[in-house]
DNA sequence: TATCACACCGATACACTGTATCGCAGTGAT
DNA sequence: ATCACTGCGATACAGTGTATCGGTGTGATA
C-alpha cells in the first residue's frame, strides 16, 4: 500500500475533505476535476458502464494508474460524478410565501439534471450522496421552506422536503428505466408506451392479466412529463393536507 | 454463435416466454430456477456484485459455462432475479372499500420484499421489469383499486398506483444507500442517523449549511419505517385530495 | 450387438476490468 | 556534480463476461 492511499484510509466518504495532490505544473496538468470531467462525458455518451479507469486515463493521455494521484477508488470517481450533477441543479426559487412553487422548481432542477445525465439514476442506490453540492442542495431545499407559513413545525419541513426527493429520485428511476428500454427497441418513447411492444402485447393476450391488459388499452397514456407532474401534485396535495389550516 | 442463444437473440425480454431446455433426468440436474436461487443466495449474503457467473456456476458444482445452456447473458439471470423479488410480494389485500388499506399493503409488501433483498434497489435503474410475476403485480395492484369509490376514471386509478409505486420505490432507494453506508462504517442504522457521524459533523461545523445543521440537530430523526409511513400517508392524501367529493 | 452421428459439457482462450507492485527517470537539495 | 527522493506508469495479477470448439457420452440405427 505505501504511501498511495494517504489520508483517510478506512471511511471512503473522506475524498470531500483530502486536498488534491498539488498540480506540479508542467508533467501534471492533471486535476480531479478534469478526471471527473472526462468520466462525465464518457458516461454521458456511453453509460456509466463504459467509464473505465482505463478509458478516462486514455482521454486524458494518461496510464490508468496516474489517476490513483487523484482518486484512491474507482468508487470515489463515482462519488465524485454524482456530486457533479448535484452541482447544475439550481437552487430553488422562493416566491414569497409559494412553497409549492418551491418544492415544484427544487423538484424539476433535479429531474432536469438527472435526465441530462442518466447514469444518474444508476448511482441512487450505491451510497447516500454527501458532497459538497448534494449538502448544498439539502441546504437551500430546507432554507427554501425554512418559515413558510405553515411550516413553523420543523418536522413539517423535513416530512415534505423527504416526501419529494423521494418521489422524485423513484419517477427518475422509472422514466429512465423506461427510456432505456426504448432505446435498445429503437423505437421512441411515445412508441414504447403505447404498447405496440410486441412481448408485452404476447404477454397481455395470454388473460392472465385482464385489469393490466384493459388499462394498457383504454388508459390516456400521457409522456412522461404530464405523469410527473400528476404525480408531483399529487405529493405536494398531500403535503397541504397536513399543514395546520391556515 | 451457433447455436447458443436460440431464440430472441435481439430482444432481451424475452427470456420470459422461451422454455427451458428439457432438463435430462441424469446428466443436468439443473433448471432456471435452481440457478436463480443460487445467484439470489449469493446476493443476500455479499452483494450484488458478488453475483459472477463462475460462482453461482460454482455453487451448482458446475462450469460457468454450463449457464449458457438456461441463460443467454448475465444481464437475463439479473432479470429473473428481479422478478423473483416480485414473486414474494403478496397481492394487496382490500377490505371493502379500503382503498387506502389495499394501497398501503402493496407498499408494505413490496418494501419487505425489497428489504430482504437489499440489491433489489440495484436492478431498479437497469431496465423496466416485465417479468411474468412484476406483472402479476401490476395486475393485482389496478384490480384492487378497480371499482373503489372515487375511482371510477382509468386515470385517476393509474395515477394513485403509479404515484406510490414511484414513492415506494425511491424511498427504498434511499433506505437502501443509508443502511449500506451504515454497515460500512460498522454503526446500526439509528446511531449513523443521529450524526455523530464524523464526517458530517465536521462537515456542518463548517458553517457553509447553517440550515442543515439546525435541521439535523433539532429534528426528531425518527427511524426508518416510521419516515417510511409518514411519506405514504402524505402521498395517500394527496390522492384522496383528488379523488370526487363522496 | 456393434456402429455411427449427434448433442452438449466444459476446458481453454480472449478482451477487459480494478488495482498492487516497483524499476526508472527526472527533480531538488546538498 | 552528486545524491536522495518522489512519483509516473509499465507490468502484473486476479477477476469478470462470454466465444470457440475438441472430446465424450448418449441414443438411434444397421
Amino acid at each position: 500500500m505505501a504511501a498511495r492511499r494517504e489520508a483517510g484510509e478506512g471511511d471512503p466518504t473522506l475524498i470531500w475533505e483530502r486536498p488534491e495532490p498539488p498540480s506540479r505544473p508542467a508533467p501534471s496538468p492533471l486535476s480531479r476535476e478534469r478526471i471527473v470531467r472526462a468520466a462525465i462525458e464518457l458516461a454521458d455518451a456511453d453509460g456509466l458502464e463504459a467509464v473505465s479507469l482505463r478509458k478516462v486515463a486514455a482521454a486524458l493521455d494518461a496510464g490508468p494508474m496516474r489517476l490513483y494521484g487523484y482518486l484512491s477508488t474507482k468508487e470515489e470517481l463515482l462519488d465524485l460524478m454524482a456530486d457533479a450533477v448535484y452541482s447544475e441543479i439550481p437552487p430553488p426559487v422562493r416566491a414569497g410565501d409559494d412553497w409549492r412553487g418551491a418544492l415544484r422548481s427544487l423538484a424539476h432542477g433535479t429531474r432536469d439534471a438527472a435526465l441530462r445525465h442518466e447514469w444518474f439514476a444508476d448511482l441512487l442506490s450505491g451510497r447516500p450522496h454527501l458532497g459538497p453540492n448534494a449538502l448544498a442542495r439539502g441546504e437551500a431545499s430546507l432554507a427554501a421552506l425554512d418559515g413558510a407559513p405553515g411550516f413553523e413545525h420543523i418536522d413539517t419541513i423535513m416530512l415534505a422536503v423527504n416526501t419529494v426527493n423521494v418521489y422524485v429520485i423513484g419517477a427518475l428511476q422509472r422514466q429512465i428505466a423506461d427510456l432505456r428500454a426504448a432505446r435498445t427497441t429503437g423505437m421512441d418513447e411515445r412508441e414504447w408506451q403505447h404498447a405496440s411492444y410486441p412481448y408485452l402485447a404476447r404477454m397481455l393476450a395470454t388473460g392472465r392479466y385482464p385489469t393490466l391488459a384493459r388499462f394498457v388499452r383504454d388508459a390516456s397514456h400521457a409522456d412522461a412529463d404530464s405523469t410527473f407532474e400528476a404525480g408531483l401534485d399529487c405529493v405536494l396535495d398531500g403535503i397541504a393536507a397536513r399543514l395546520p389550516r391556515p
